[in-house]
DNA sequence: ATTCTATTTGGCTATATTGCCAAATAGTTA
DNA sequence: TAACTATTTGGCAATATAGCCAAATAGAAT
């Protein structure tokens, strides 16, 4: 492998890792665990009566956050509690708002051909 | 329908066009092309040489790009330049980037079960 | 008009994701 | 120990995504 194969392989895997991240964050329940998680730990059934979806549909979006560290899990009792690990994590939401409101101005996004 | 269903839908709603921004993020190769695009516009060959892909699927990204607003193109001549139309997009990054580095002090991220 | 160049689109297969149900697990309480 | 509660896991069917090739389009040059 060159210096040059090395290098590209490098910043492949970089954009893998950063890539990982991103999709845990993209999809809409996802999204709203996040939110909510962002305001204080919440414990699996209050998620998942937010969300609205089977608790073990809500679970495994929950162990995808978990898996790339989003979120962290705590167990006490019966409950296991869920938190955020990287509050910036909201950050996301700020940039993706000011493209949706970027969008509205323009005709060609807000109705694609 | 309720005012309560209205609201949930809404919001709903909401989260479903957060994530639909961000999946368009959420590939490998779509960021190393708004990450190549941060640094100024470029045309579909270039960004086809830097990705390594067929022709074809770099184009098929830069449309999904292109379709959630966070990039525009314009036709010059035998050339489609692209460019990114929220330059904050890269705030993603920074975040994404704190995920990553709090992950390696973190046994159980770095190697999940 | 024909040829050439740059890009997009259609079509296809392989793979990944989602969400539900049912079953398994872990901790609690009687 | 048995019954109960909260959550996770396995399995499956439906749907979405990725990437290649070939064909279609659009503009430029001969």
């Amino acid at each position: 492998m060159t210096k040059h194969e090395l290098d590209k392989s490098r910043s492949a895997a970089k954009y893998e890792a950063r890539a990982r991240i991103i999709k845990a964050m993209a999809h809409p329940t996802r999204l709203m665990l996040v939110d909510r998680l962002s305001t204080g730990e919440c414990c699996v059934r209050e998620l998942t009566d937010l969300v609205g979806a089977d608790i073990s549909t809500v679970s495994k979006h929950l162990s995808r956050l978990k898996e790339v560290g989003i979120v962290e899990d705590e167990k006490r009792g019966l409950q296991v509690w869920y938190r955020l690990r990287i509050p910036c994590v909201m950050n996301f939401f700020g940039c993706v708002e000011s493209v949706l409101e970027s969008n509205c101005s323009i005709e060609c996004v807000r109705k694609p051909k």
